[in-house]
DNA sequence: TTGTACGCGTTATCAT
DNA sequence: ATGATAACGCGTACAA
């Protein structure tokens, strides 16, 4: 028996803490059992198992990550991967928010990269990283989730991984994600509703999945009650304030401007109202506006956006949960959450009062 | 020598990363020799650090952390801890993304933990964290950074740590900070050189350092003006937007209401320009509002918030670089940073046009 | 049900 | 300047 190095009597001062060796000597078992008793597997006897607890407590044993992942090549960590840019966003915020309470609870730690999407070399880096890291998983975001050559990486690694919000499924692949198509759908369908002809649009960027089938939703929507889909009044933006405020700019310009302006996400619908305010229009009565999200800003603005919520850190807590429950009886059905139509103060009939 | 468990051949497809044995082998080194080339130890020969070079770059050798953190009880992760009620604020985010970039740089890992300020056995968590992980440092924020306890045990446990815009410095501890009580001292003497004689001032929570301190300059410029310090004009909130509500409510209500609010932070500031429409008062002819961070809200509502930068990611970046640059030659001056006000639409003299 | 012995990939001590 | 070898703490065949 390899002796740990401490005296024999109770931890000093700053001693270092106790190690598998010195449970195993308290509770007069061998370390084999330890771990056995700590890892919760089966075949220990009760009373063992109460002796070994008991010396756990003691002495505060807290098995060694380190010593734990080189042995068994798998930690308790997490790694969130996400977009550079997009790291000022609320929904990045909430995200993060429901995985660190999600991690808690199962005891897991959240490790944070943010990759710049752009990089040549992104894929060596994540290679990199999952090679050394021994994480338990990884959790890409938008548009992280789409690049192919990462998810061709990861799974050569055979490192388990989730997407959220991805552009399509994939065979064989964990996603987390809402109808965004549906849900933008709806958003539209709410504001011809309400009568307008000219509905203008914020698209996301490119490569973002869940911002090109919100433009699908918002296409389908009127194709559905016949409107004509007019070209001009779709606008490009990058899910950022200041690209909101040039789409925003660019559809108030127009010689026949929308009636209303539904912006792929809360930012930028944030960022129409501030445009609002230059070309004097009062919001909702000569502009609606209508986000995306439900973050923290589409109530912070004023009027108080109507939205369409997902529940981001829902989300977030199911895609780690899938990465700490290893053996996932495939629960498939709790995957594809539900979104919800918020309607607050920004929007309304079109030349209402 | 131990030979690695691949083929001699080159990497196979999912083979398992290169060890130093590998490398070592292919330098026709030994592997104490890598380490030094990798840890850019001194006392190797520059013809044998070129061939180690060369044999990682081929083998794309990557040290494994784990093995790393056993042996030297040392790690490349660096812990952001911060209170959970924070998560939601543009404040927190900013820090994480300033931390991040310059983990980056270095070549370290940043791992994010929520936790509870208000639970009792936080200490004991924290212990057991720092304790299990070997981080090469620690990452504390308001109003975490105050918590006597928390130091204590940290210190105890001999983990190096940084605070963010502690309460007060402590001896021999490493704090970055900007001066609050000047930055909310500048503030309101802006104000009160615009002409406002009642201003009102939205706190942070008591816990918070620099919220105190803020709260400390408001009152001296206000005494060094010769002008009363009216308690009814100081409202109690908590950092977040609904408290923001519920104090800008509070001060609108008085009978003899302010012509100027100055809340500690952003969250709240924004949310008294969302009150004062319910009030029908206008920003910034009937009411001036001032705000603090200059985080995102502050450009995104409107009027635009007139407010005090502090550079957040510069901080963040201090901080990381203080726990990953281990020989740190005290170069105290940079701990200190400059804020700087920042003066937009939200404020204008009482009763201008 | 319980225990022994070895390996995981690195750092560090001491030689040389 | 370089190398052989012992830790580091844990998981796990394999044995009992």
């Amino acid at each position: 028996m390899k002796p740990s190095r401490t005296t024999p009597g109770e931890s000093a001062e700053t001693a270092k803490p106790a190690n598998i060796y010195d449970v195993a000597k308290r509770a007069n078992v061998s370390i084999k059992t330890v771990s056995r008793v700590v890892n919760r597997l089966p075949n220990v006897g009760e009373e063992t198992r109460a002796r070994v607890l008991e010396a756990v407590e003691a002495l505060s044993y807290r098995p060694n990550p380190f010593a734990r992942g080189l042995a068994s090549e798998q930690s308790f960590l997490i790694g969130l991967l996400c977009d550079v840019p997009a790291a000022g966003s609320g929904y990045i915020a909430a995200l993060q928010t429901g995985m660190l309470s999600r991690c808690r609870k199962d005891g897991f730690h959240l490790i944070v990269e943010s990759l710049d999407g752009e990089n040549p070399k992104l894929v060596q880096e994540v290679q990199a990283l999952v090679a050394t890291s021994n994480l338990r998983g990884v959790i890409l975001t938008s548009p992280l989730c789409d690049v192919r050559g990462l998810i061709d990486a990861l799974k050569a690694s055979r490192t388990s991984f989730v997407r959220i919000a991805p552009e399509k499924p994939l065979p064989g692949l964990f996603d987390v994600r809402i109808d965004d198509r549906k849900a933008a759908y709806d958003m539209t369908a709410y504001l011809i509703g309400l009568g307008h002809r000219r509905i203008g649009f914020i698209k996301g960027p490119h490569d973002h999945g869940d911002a090109n089938a919100r433009l699908d939703g918002y296409r389908g929507a009127l194709a559905q009650a016949g409107l004509p889909i007019i070209e001009e009044l779709v606008a490009q933006g990058q899910f950022t304030y200041q690209s909101g405020l040039d789409a925003g700019e660019q559809l108030l310009s127009l010689k026949k401007r929308p009636t209303a302006i539904f912006a792929a996400n809360d930012d930028m619908a944030a960022a129409v109202l501030a445009n609002s305010q230059r070309f004097n229009l009062k919001i909702p009565q000569q502009l609606s506006v209508a986000g995306f999200d439900d973050s923290l800003v589409a109530q912070v603005v004023w009027p108080r956006l109507t939205t369409c919520r997902q529940p981001i850190e829902e989300m977030a807590k199911v895609a780690v949960s899938i990465l700490t429950q290893k053996p996932s009886k495939d629960s498939v059905s709790e995957r594809l959450l539900d979104h919800e139509l918020v309607v607050r103060e920004s929007t309304a009939p079109p030349g209402a009062l």
